[in-house]
DNA sequence: CAGGCGTGGGC
DNA sequence: TGCCCAAGCCT
């Protein structure tokens, strides 16, 4: 005897049936597909993941073609998309899936969850959507659409919040088609209750949610306020020598952009004037490598690449050498290289390349 | 467990 | 412009 349904689950299931969009990994129960999916779609919107999506399903039609591609190779398609441990994580994911699980994905949500870049979310959507396992998903949107119909102000971010929204999303779930479920609180919290100006006034939900009815809509849901953004000097050394290459250097500490390469870079606490990069300890131990010719600023105005956590404030130097910079990059073959977009946007602008 | 991790869009 | 937010995860 099925369990009887909460009048929310029904009519959110309902509009869902309705107003769905197509996309490309809807109607697929493969995990490889909807896990390939839902870590592109980590902290990232449908219309920026899209693309994505669909070039590494053309790239690697199967796991095992993920799993043989190089890390470079994944991160170079992964480009521009952020959060570049993700991309990592997938293809650690898709090897190991490979050589040691025989090309299967674990079969519950148990064992999902202990996969690399897997989190309670993805597993949760996962099992759900692949295996009908009736585990809830609780992301951005669930947080929204509960916090708001029931009128639930416990933060979101604390632990208590975090356990109690888990508890109501598994408490509303539907057993029978969790994958639908959850798909459609998804869905409507990313088109209809969406986090400012949403249009209450002709949502299903108009009677019973709490947030309208105590005009409380814009308040909710609550979130802690983070640590405030930190600056950064960033100070890059655009190397054009008399051989036509220029030195790339791969980021191998942790910290932003991870595995990716970019210019020589300087980083200092102030903006630095030309005078005070010549005379930079980590300029001087360059220019013994080289025979400099010429520096000139590229940028009058600094760029300032905002991160989520920290802004860069970046002047790019172009530096002139007359070495023949043997192990350096052809400038022709930069664009092979997986680039932040801070350094995409100087090469596509700069006319030398 | 608080902080770190990208980028783009909306208002 | 500045700030928030987005199909979160890792350490």
């Amino acid at each position: 005897m099925p369990k009887k349904l909460p009048l929310f689950t029904k009519k959110l299931i309902i509009w869902y049936l309705h107003n769905k969009r197509d996309l490309p990994w809807r109607g697929k129960n493969d995990p490889y597909f909807i896990w390939l999916s839902e870590i592109i779609l980590q902290q990232t919107r449908v219309a920026q993941g899209l693309p994505y999506y669909l070039k590494f399903t053309k790239a690697f039609p199967t796991i095992k073609d993920l799993a043989m591609a190089t890390e470079a190779e994944v991160l170079k398609l992964w480009q521009g998309l952020g959060y570049y441990s993700r991309a990592r994580n997938l293809h650690h994911t898709a090897k190991y899936i490979h050589s040691e699980l025989n090309g299967r994905f674990p079969p519950d949500f148990k064992g999902l969850l202990k996969l690399k870049g897997v989190g309670d979310y993805t597993a949760s959507a996962i099992a759900s959507i692949c295996y009908n396992e009736p585990t809830a998903v609780v992301d951005g949107n669930v947080y929204r659409v509960l916090s708001r119909v029931l009128g639930i102000d416990l933060p979101i971010n604390s632990s208590s919040g975090i356990r109690v929204f888990k508890e109501l999303a598994q408490l509303y779930l539907d057993p029978e088609q969790p994958g639908t479920y959850n798909q459609a609180i998804m869905e409507f919290g990313a088109r209809y209750c969406v986090p400012k100006n949403p249009e209450c006034g002709t949502c299903i939900f108009k009677e019973e949610c709490v947030a309208f009815n105590t005009n409380s809509v814009s308040e909710l849901p609550v979130k802690l306020k983070k640590a405030a953004v930190r600056k950064r000097h960033f100070n890059y050394l655009v190397i054009l020598s008399e051989d036509d290459k220029t030195i790339l250097n791969q980021r191998t500490k942790k910290g932003i952009w991870q595995q990716l390469y970019e210019f020589p870079l300087i980083e200092t606490s102030e903006e630095l004037a030309i005078e005070s990069l010549l005379s930079h300890r980590d300029f001087q131990s360059f220019s013994k490598k080289f025979e400099i010719a010429s520096v000139t600023l590229y940028n009058e105005q600094p760029v300032v690449h905002k991160l989520s956590h920290q802004h860069l404030i970046t002047k790019f130097w172009i530096v002139e050498t007359n070495t023949i910079a043997c192990d350096g990059t052809p400038i022709s073959s930069i664009k092979e290289y997986a680039v932040p977009v801070l350094i995409e946007n100087f090469i596509s602008d700069f006319p030398a390349i």
